[in-house]
DNA sequence: CTGAAAGCGCTAACAG
DNA sequence: CTGTTAGCGCTTTCAG
């Protein structure tokens, strides 16, 4: 490490303008009350030197620190760091930071986390909580603290939700399948506890009762967590049992096409397979996937976190279907 | 949102407890100069009032504000949200919360987002630069008001790289697939500008030259970004001219099987594919992969920084070669 | 239009 | 062993 250059302060500014702090703290904050031959004055000092003023003092006095906490499920879930990227960059443009906490999953590690965060005094908080349930109690917590936005998953009901029309979604899946010719349909990686997964499958046994009420019958639980090899189960559940398959995330579609390839079994000619969030690996491996409104979602969250009068659709908001080649043409 | 409930602050704890706010300090902060039944008292109202302290005001007089920036290339390429993690992981450990900022590849955004880092005055930065060459200057800028630490990529031969041992990966390929018969070599998704893509160019160029002296021709080069799908000169160069082929990334390269399969290419049999940082994706995809060992790229690089004695071996850290079914067996 | 001064919540001399 | 006080850098009354 070599020396480190001291920032200017703010005194630095005004003993060089020869003006007081207070001025300098007017100029630079842009209130009107400044004569111009000293205004002036103050903008060069404060260029010339290279003033930027500090954040943390700025804070105290504020009661505002111009950041916001973000606390993931996991980051190493494809479709966080899409979302992260959204947020941040919304953030940025109004001169927020972020903090960053990742639960791993783990309802503890959240809370622990959610408390640090709080103690960096964040002027607000954005939470994808881990668990349905579980997670609901440090949300509370944390809503009496700074107002709290929860993000894509759900927990708690006292605190406001930002997220996607899973039902909509799925509906319109169903239907791509169906118009496809497909007419017998599958469930895969549905994870307990994960509000999205629920509500997912929920809609997706509302949507299939009809068309194919064995449908229910063919849920596949995620047992391993999002990596691993598929398990043997899932393929004899699906193999000759559906043509039409629903999976919760790309990872898990594109491990599960491997699997169903190295069986002999075709996409989309024998199965046709449609997964969630539209991530990079959808696009890379041509997956036929549902986007989310990521850059809507974000806004959204933040919007609504501070105190904005943003417009959310009671279903949540709308997304995409994405067909390609795992679920494009017609059977058979 | 609901009425937000006021933090205690040390006067609460120190009126509570009938002390100094002096004292309530001493005891919090574990110095030892308190009186036993003084100490007691001072915790208990801590605890009942859930007295955490103000990070804010700490830092405003501790000119520490126990956390630390990061500034990433792209959070969405799988790589990183597991470093993050790690980061993320080792940062909470010792009490420090971690700023993330996204340059998404853009040498102007890193800056912009470096000095917005800055002016929180963050305790240090670490940073995996966006380009090579491109982003050394704003790194220089950092330089001198944190210290400053590259990750996984670098820029600036000023500031001290954590980072790991490339020509030592590549050789490992190389001997892998030798081993496993293969002879004619291709190096994809190289990316200009990105410092890791160019260690292991330069690496598998040299490593190659004895055994294939064609393999330098196959070198191609990434050029719609790491999704997109495969062009088709990637396919023309590679099939029915090499049988060992290394991709930059596990993204590109998953990509790349389905690609080559949809020709009629069998992998590994036809041709054996490695690629780099063994990404849940090549976990779910039985993609053989070059694990790069992030808790110590994490801990060695967060060490540094702090100014800690870090032992970093000079040529980087060792990665382990992660053999599955894509480079699996024996040609033939 | 400009300056002096209070004070955000905390820690660290310095006194007692 | 404990209390008083200065002050981190800033914004914002309040005077002038």
């Amino acid at each position: 490490m070599t020396t480190l250059k001291p920032r200017p302060t703010i005194r630095d500014v005004a003993r060089e303008a020869d003006v007081s702090i207070a001025t300098v703290s007017r100029v630079l904050s842009g209130i009107p009350g400044a004569g111009p031959e000293v205004r002036d004055r103050v903008l060069r000092v404060a260029a010339e030197l290279g003033y930027r003023g500090d954040a943390i003092a700025r804070s105290l006095r504020n009661r505002r620190t111009d950041s916001l906490g973000l606390v993931v499920p996991d980051i190493t879930n494809p479709f966080f760091p899409s979302l992260v990227q959204e947020i941040e960059q919304d953030l940025q443009r109004r001169g927020s930071g972020l903090l960053l906490a990742d639960a791993q999953g783990d309802v503890e590690l959240e809370a622990a986390r959610v408390r640090s965060l709080l103690d960096r005094r964040l002027d607000a908080l954005l939470i994808s909580p881990s668990d349905r349930d579980r997670s609901a109690e440090i949300i509370v917590e944390a809503r009496e603290q700074v107002p709290v936005v929860q993000v894509d998953r759900r927990a708690s009901d006292d605190a406001p939700y930002v997220g996607v029309d899973h039902d909509g979604a799925i509906a319109e899946v169903i239907a791509h399948l169906h118009a496809g010719g497909r007419r017998h349909f599958a469930f895969v990686g549905y994870a307990a506890g994960v509000s999205t997964s629920e509500a997912r499958l929920d809609a997706f046994i509302r949507h299939t009762a009809d068309i194919d009420p064995m449908a229910a019958e063919r849920i596949l639980r995620e047992e391993t967590g999002s990596d691993g090899p598929v398990p043997d189960a899932w393929l004899d559940s699906i193999v000759g049992e559906a043509d039409g398959v629903i999976v919760t995330s790309d990872l898990i579609a594109i491990a599960l096409r491997d699997a169903l390839n190295a069986r002999g079994t075709r996409i989309p000619e024998d199965i046709a397979l449609v997964s969630f969030d539209d991530t990079l690996l959808a696009r890379a491996t041509n997956l036929s996937s549902v986007r989310q409104p990521l850059r809507q979602l974000a806004q959204a969250s933040i919007g609504l976190v501070h105190g904005e009068d943003v417009p959310v659709p009671p279903k949540g908001f709308a997304t995409t279907l994405v067909v390609r080649a795992s679920s494009g043409g017609t059977q058979r």
